[in-house]
DNA sequence: AAGTTATTGATAACGAATCTCATTACCAGC
DNA sequence: GCTGGTAATGAGATTCGTTATCAATAACTT
């Protein structure tokens, strides 16, 4: 049975009041600098559980590193990222969908899935000429 | 100044011969089984290269592992993977890339890229119940 | 309150990828 | 064909993100 702890709840209000993708660990020492306690391996446990739940997306750097952001909307999505701050914005792709489906059934594949993400610069990165914080 | 050595022809030859995607540590140990005596260390070598000089496509697996394979041709173009046996087809996305630009500049990003796969059972696969030679 | 057991967290382990650096061998110029 | 310089190689060490281990803890049920 799914316990309830602070520790979960501290992942899930970081998660919730940014509206950037982050990775485990820079959550886990902004965590520890406010203060908590939470140990690393809690944080990969819970980011992972929230993913699952369908409370938190996650999707890939192009370092290869994990990174998650909470998710606002139940329904498929997916993302405009920013390269510079990980500042994200959920987008629709219906378009996209059916693409990728007609294009599997053409093709012979079955159960198609996707990854769709569009990334760019943000119009506040784009203005101020500050240094990357994500990459 | 660039030089041609029989590694870096065997790792070009050993992707043209497929039309997967291929991790540099399986194409290593494909090599190796073959007689080869090539280092672990040159086919990461080699393949970064081949992706940087446009002979190679690469995307991430789901573990976060690179995946390599030769690329056939010149314009921007993505991927139908099979996520069983890692076979892939180049597809054209015209739709696609207009969609990114569009929504990018719907939400003031600049400089836009993406990320689009589509992964799927390819026939093959779907009618032998082989075990996942990827994933 | 007591017992059960999911969760935690420090640390070890793992795996992909990169770095180090002495050695090798490609290749331009003679 | 030699030869010198220097890019490339490769075994092993290292880095870094992530997962496994396991004893201690704490969240639920009764």
């Amino acid at each position: 049975m799914k316990r309830n702890t602070w520790q979960r709840n501290a992942v899930r209000e970081a998660l919730d009041g940014t509206d950037r993708f982050v990775s485990a660990q820079s959550l886990h020492s902004t965590l520890r600098a406010k203060g908590s306690s939470i140990g690393l391996a809690t944080v990969y446990r819970a980011l992972a559980d929230l993913a699952i739940e369908g409370e938190a997306d996650s999707l890939q750097s192009d370092q290869g590193e994990s990174l998650y952001r909470a998710c606002t909307r139940g329904q498929h999505h997916h993302h405009l990222i920013c390269r510079n701050c990980g500042r994200a914005v959920e987008i629709e792709a219906t378009e996209v969908e059916a693409w990728a489906h007609r294009v599997a059934a053409e093709n012979g594949f079955v159960a198609p899935s996707h990854v769709v993400d569009v990334f760019g610069v943000c119009g506040e990165c784009a203005s101020d000429g500050s240094a990357p914080s994500l990459e």
